[in-house]
DNA sequence: TGAATTAATGGAAGGGCTTCCATTCTTGTG
DNA sequence: CACAAGAATGGAAGCCCTTCCATTAATTCA
């Protein structure tokens, strides 16, 4: 059927190590016997066999990627660094898209018991201790994108500095009631992202109203829940809600994420308000939509993310690699129109 | 290290076959047996592993997908109605992001030869017919989307009918001067799509100008080729080119995609002109961004391509499934603000 | 009751590679 | 020139499964 090591060892007259050692850049080999075998070897269009490759040598070249259901620019441009940085090792990888949180835990078990993969990369989501302890066990390296555990390697960004910069930006535009929409209370740049929030209006002795922020709550549908609560229906109706104020409502808006954004937009319009007007907003994320929408927001480095996740993934499988990286990429703010800078141009 | 199925067949005092029958479900084992060795599994927390089941079986469960570097909307919705397909059979992904057009070619002969995948789904790329002959004679399943060879299995959008009734909206709309910006004439989207313009305005006796039609030229640089040219820059580049014409130039463009037409819109918002009234615009794809834009647009059922490629590939592996296929979805014309209505709303 | 089926089971062989150990062939050294 | 050390090579064993064949046990039928 499809040609083997074996036939390649025969029809060049060595044994089946030596044509393994060839293939694999063994130094064992004298230029005569490398020659011969790889004249061989081009003739019979011979390539190793990737699964029995991996069977022998228990490594299989292939990484997981865990993602969130696509809903986002955010993964796709975490993910296109994933792929540039992969494609400088031979390295595949097997990309887990994750509707329902709970299929999460049971994709990562799995992943560690079948050991299809010799490494994993986890984007925005968070990881339970007992199963940190389980990929602890079972050696299989494993990098955070977007999110944190203190036992494991993990890529952030300054949510936090984010967050203080653009409700900072709001305040010297004048604004004084300030209010947010945030995303589930239970996902550590939510969190992050509040605190940020909170300190700015400290810093310029603005008092903190619980009534100006809305979080998503937890008991909320599962479409509103998708993505920690930073999808666009959630800010839709964080937005009716902060509206709901009526002559209380807030001037300006932050949002925690684009996306969200976009629901309050939405929300706004619908209002009858005007952008930037009646209604400052800012965001957080700078996804693709924010350039178009003249969304002023907090850009985060997602390909660089992606592609520095990758490094130090191969890195660990590789052996090298220290555990316990840390690294948080600074945001920056990106001023735009504070919305409604498209529709100024078109 | 790890536990294998001799240790599950040692403590559960069986022998490897009669494990492996359980694991597979066979038939030929009785209840008794079945359980007592099921027992001992969950004891153990034994699970296959994967490789080696995959190199016994000649089978890895896995299917490689193969999309362009992710520039679009497009992809992002076609890729989650095939993880989505995918989860209803216990199948992996293996995504291959290509950034240039050669290594379309080497990588899907290297996925024959290296018989990682189980089967391959191509999207939006073109495929030679040496490499289909190649993959006829290796026997790995391939599916295409968004893409069209006879002698493989293809579903794709009614380009023509999509392109037709685009520039017949135009038409209707009182447009008489009515431009084209395609992709490169080696895409077959890029053909149909002009075949449907050309179509539309010989129903309605429009002569048909080839100075208001600009197709992406294949000698351009490797950012204007990206995608096909279906890209922002070549949308800008062409547009720029329509607007030189001065007095001659069209009343409304049709442009080929969404993503170009965003490129076409910041030509014309620079040039001082206004959407929709100086210039009419509709696009292709209805991408995320055209709800925004208020473009209207040619919507194609990207996330149905997606679960039906999936279907058809699993169906051809698994051995049913009749060779060549032919799907071609039809579109339908979404009808916005002609564009420009972001800017009337807000 | 004995022969003929059928069901259930054990385990060797085989899948295609890597790796290690044993062997042969070269060198270099005193 | 004999011998030790190193370089190059062959191939068995091992990676962990599935599958097939042989064997044993249970059942059926006349």
């Amino acid at each position: 059927m499809s040609v083997t090591i074996y036939d390649v060892a025969k029809k060049a007259g060595v044994g089946i190590g030596t044509v393994s050692r060839v293939i694999n850049n063994s130094s064992q080999i004298s230029p005569a016997t490398r020659e011969k075998v790889l004249k061989v070897i081009r003739e019979l269009k011979y390539q190793p066999f990737a699964m029995a490759q991996s069977l022998a040598r228990k490594k299989s070249n292939i990484i997981a990627c865990v993602v969130p259901r696509f809903t986002d620019y955010f993964y796709f441009e975490v993910l296109n660094g994933v792929q540039q940085a992969l494609s400088n090792y031979s390295y595949d990888l097997i990309l887990y898209n994750i509707d329902k949180l709970e299929k999460k835990e049971e994709i990562l078990k799995r992943t560690i018991r079948e050991r299809k993969v010799d490494g994993v990369l986890l984007i925005s989501m968070p990881i339970s201790d007992k199963l940190v302890s389980k990929f602890r066990e079972s050696n299989l390296p494993i990098v955070l994108v977007d999110s944190y555990h203190e036992a494991l390697d993990s890529i952030t960004v300054e949510n936090k500095g984010g967050a203080f910069a653009a409700t900072e930006h709001l305040i010297n535009l004048g604004h004084k009631r300030i209010g947010m929409i945030n995303g589930c209370l239970s996902s550590v740049p939510a969190i992050n992202r509040l605190e940020g929030f909170k300190s700015a209006l400290s810093k310029y002795d603005i008092e903190y109203s619980d009534c100006l922020v809305v979080n998503v709550s937890l008991n909320g549908d599962s479409e509103i829940l998708q993505n920690d609560g930073f999808n666009k229906l959630a800010g839709y109706k964080a937005m009716n809600q902060l509206l709901a104020l009526k002559e209380d409502r807030p001037t300006a808006v932050f949002a925690s994420s684009d996306t969200q954004a976009t629901g309050a937009i939405k929300a706004i319009n619908e209002y009858g308000l005007k952008i930037p007007d009646d209604i400052t907003i800012v965001g957080f994320d700078d996804i693709e939509l924010s350039k178009y929408l003249g969304l002023t927001t907090v850009h985060q480095p997602m390909y660089e993310m992606g592609t520095l996740a990758v490094n130090r993934l191969i890195a660990k499988i590789t052996g090298g690699g220290s555990d316990n990286f840390k690294k948080v990429f600074a945001t920056n703010l990106v001023i735009r129109e504070t919305c409604g800078a498209y529709a100024k141009k078109a």
